[in-house]
DNA sequence: ATAAAGTTTCAATAATATTTGAAAGTTTGA
DNA sequence: TCAAACTTTCAAATATTATTGAAACTTTAT
């Protein structure tokens, strides 16, 4: 395959991936992007190869600099910016992990405890509905606690963990 | 907190959360209300706790069912149809895990390896794109393995791994 | 064979999310 | 201070996705 074909499978699967977790499209491209290449980009740089407008890849690298994967650039004697990302992968998982534990998992431990001192008149469905929420509260906590482990740890740490299992 | 709010507060939350997940509100709210139900519900009765479509509810119900976290019943001598989900978070995780993997993970491996025979005039920029193809291969070759694993193992096996880390 | 009771489909509509691009803002050098 | 070079914003336009609801379909009992 043609490496200009090859480029643009890639670059096409990875911004569908993107969609179906939460990232949309124009960002997971992006990413996928600078990803391949080899200098760091500028944003016209960006916007001819991926035919995207000015401001969308500007609203996009904002938020993958938000999300810590995307760094800014700059070149002595030059005004333009430069944008590149990490190309380690572990170090790239650890990073969206971090911040999908953050907007995800610690909001809906939130409304999981509020939400545990019901009362009502029903004894069968409050019981029931105690017994559920705390079950997800628990479960999600001790995921938290993984995840949290997981953006702490070392990649080593990581590989002997597949072993053992 | 009253049950009737706590319970509307659930749904909506647990609606919102599978919205930023790929799974989409309506689907994830009939859900939380089937998991906080002590008995099984018809569609009429879903339809109206949650102020929804007719159509609406039956489709996410057969794509929950699809997705293998809920089941249909039948009550002898009666018509209608019951629905109802399993209480098990456990199980729920591992279920959800498996479909994920089968849409997601397997679709991005099978570009990867696709896109690994690359060629074209410009070394350097194809030493990298397999580079970074293979790693990405690589690593998420592991997590696949490793939610394999996970749902395929029984909840103990879980519990002990988090002991470990 | 018919009708009642229910389920499923799907074209139209509504709601959401993304993208554009022109205008406003900023920074720098002369 | 000015203007060139670049970045950021955001209202409007587009595209995508979800929802409705009426019609078509299915199943069962008589």
């Amino acid at each position: 395959m043609q490496y200009a074909d090859a480029k643009q499978r890639f670059i096409q699967a990875w911004g569908t991936l993107g969609a179906t977790w939460g990232i949309n499209k124009a960002m997971a491209q992006i990413h996928a992007l600078l990803l391949l290449s080899v200098e760091p980009l500028s944003a016209e740089e960006i916007m001819k190869e991926l035919k995207m407008s000015r401001g969308n890849v500007n609203m996009n690298l904002r938020a993958l600099i938000d999300w810590g994967i995307v760094r800014k650039e700059n070149r002595v004697g030059e005004r333009k910016e430069y944008f590149s990302t990490g190309k380690d992968v572990w170090e790239l998982a650890r990073q969206v992990s971090r911040e999908r534990r953050r907007r995800e998992i610690e909001p809906i431990l939130q409304v999981l405890s509020e939400v545990q001192d019901v009362t009502g008149d029903n004894k069968k469905s409050v019981a029931e509905f105690k017994q559920v929420t705390q079950d997800l509260y628990d479960f999600s906590t001790k995921v938290d606690g993984m995840i949290e482990k997981f953006t702490k740890a070392d990649q080593t740490w990581f590989y002997k963990l597949l072993m053992k299992l």
